[in-house]
DNA sequence: TTTTGAGTTGTTCGA
DNA sequence: GTCGAACAACTCAAA
């Protein structure tokens, strides 16, 4: 899923090639199995495939689109249509399409067509890192240590200049024949909050620089941007991971305080976790729906309906929880920081399996990506890779006051709170009565009295981890 | 094969 | 208020 022009070895081959070119997007959700992109993601493939379509028109090159229940059924289509000789795509890694186009290159090959696939979605191929024994790493710093010390990250190819389209127009459906924008109109939030596209994309990555240097405090802080917010266009392929490596590199080479590449390189490491996720799940391909760890498949988990909802509307009681899941719900984002505090509240302090977690994600998120979506359900649940001692369960109250120590993160998303001043703002039900009615807050009216009280919480988790025990 | 050191992101308790 | 240790045991990765 490469939504851009430059650094995109597909189309670049395409075009080298001398021939002319058809620009295909297949529609078949059916293929991705269980993982058919949820509504935050089509609302965002809708914006970032008009955004394609008009920057492959000022190159000469019309995007066709097609819908289809398998790939492979409009492939061929187009294919006949044409008269197409050759096909390349960019490779994807996730466990069903791996498959499913596995088996279209020998079906097309079959054919006599030329088919060849790309990598632009990784720095390296999962096969190529390796430990010592020839077994993919589970533990990240190894894993990145290795990747650093390969020979090179490719450079990124350019943008092709022009391309030549076929005389005979192909057909194409329109874009909106997808229904990929919701009926009802809730996407307002995501579209005030979004560039979705290519350029988008770089504007981002530009804006980022800007404040690089403080990359390794801000980026725990809620309460200011001091992340890249990169991640839906990484997911939807409008920048890709090289492109930002040589960036952040040239960037950081360009800084004359010694040091200051700290920013660079912590950063280069976030996008060394997406690598390794991406590795991972194509390594332990069953990892999407069940534990890594096997011993996990025992663990007592409850199933709380009402609890489930409260998570999800943001109504547990606990302000940075509920912060990040109006967030989420509102712009199809959250802060990473925040997203580990509600996964910890949802898998330890309310016992919920982290799939159900993971599933609401995978809907609500304009940057839902099944690798990295897995990663940190299953690293925050204790049972994946390098996961999280049993014991670290995030105390939600002292989470808050460390990384939003002013409330402001929580005053943004919990209007109700808003009134609040800091020393309370964390701990509502906690508060003096004349400081909650000051602020017009009626616990259990307008905002929730907490769902569950985390120190019994905590003491049930360590219970349920005991249980597991070998 | 065996051994050794180490492992993204915390919390609590007691000195 | 601050600080260090305990919280288990396991698995991974490398020597």
């Amino acid at each position: 899923m490469d939504l851009r022009l430059e650094d995109n070895p597909a189309l670049h081959a395409a075009v080298q090639r001398g021939a002319p070119v058809v620009p295909l997007y297949i529609w078949s959700p059916k293929d991705e199995g269980e993982w058919a992109p949820g509504g935050a993601s089509k609302y965002w493939l809708h914006q970032s495939l008009a955004a394609l379509t008009a920057s492959l028109e000022s190159r000469g090159a019309t995007l066709v689109i097609r819908t289809a229940p398998s790939a492979i059924d409009a492939l061929t289509d187009v294919i006949n249509e044409t008269g197409a000789d050759a096909v390349y795509w960019n490779r994807r890694y996730e466990p069903a399409i791996v498959k499913r186009d596995t088996a279209i290159k020998s079906e097309l090959t079959k054919h006599g067509i030329a088919v060849e696939s790309f990598n632009s979605a990784l720095m390296f191929e999962p096969w190529e890192i390796k430990n010592k024994q020839g077994s993919p790493f589970q533990v990240f710093t190894p894993f990145w240590k290795t990747c650093l010390n390969m020979p090179t990250v490719s450079t990124p190819l350019p943008a092709p200049k022009q391309i030549t389209p076929l005389t005979k127009p192909v057909k194409s459906q329109s874009l909106a024949s997808l229904e990929l924008e919701p009926r009802i109109d809730w996407a307002k939030g995501i579209r005030e909050t979004w560039t979705p596209g290519e350029a988008g994309a770089h504007d981002q990555l530009t804006r980022f620089f800007d404040t690089i240097a403080a990359y390794p405090e801000d980026r725990d802080r809620p309460d200011c941007i001091g992340t890249s917010r990169l991640s839906p266009h990484l997911h939807f392929g409008e920048i890709g991971p090289r492109q930002i490596w040589h960036a952040a590199r040239q960037h950081g080479a360009l800084a004359t305080t010694p040091g200051v590449a700290r920013g660079e390189e912590k950063f280069l490491t976030e996008v060394g976790w997406r690598e390794f996720a991406h590795h991972l799940l194509f390594h332990f391909p069953h990892t999407a729906g069940k534990p890594l760890r096997q011993n996990f498949e025992k663990f007592p988990w409850l199933r709380n309906k009402s609890h489930l909802r409260a998570w999800q509307k943001g109504l547990t009681g606990y302000p940075i929880v509920d912060a990040g899941m109006r967030e989420l719900w509102h712009t199809g984002w959250m802060h990473n920081r925040v997203r580990m505090i509600v996964a910890s509240f949802f898998t330890k302090d309310l016992l919920i399996p982290w799939q159900e977690g993971a599933k609401w994600f995978w809907d609500t998120l304009v940057d839902a990506d099944l690798a990295s979506n897995t990663l940190g359900w299953q690293w925050t649940a204790g049972c994946g890779a390098d996961a999280a001692p049993y014991f670290r369960i995030f105390n939600p109250t002292s989470q808050g006051i460390k990384f939003d120590p002013n409330g402001d993160y929580v005053r943004t998303w919990v209007s109700e709170l808003s009134r609040l001043d800091a020393k309370w703002i964390h701990d509502p039900s906690n508060a003096p009565e004349d400081v909650l009615r000051a602020a017009d807050v009626v616990l259990g009216k307008t905002y929730p009295k907490p769902i569950v009280d985390h120190g019994e919480a905590r003491v049930r988790a360590l219970e349920a981890f005991a249980a597991i025990k070998s």
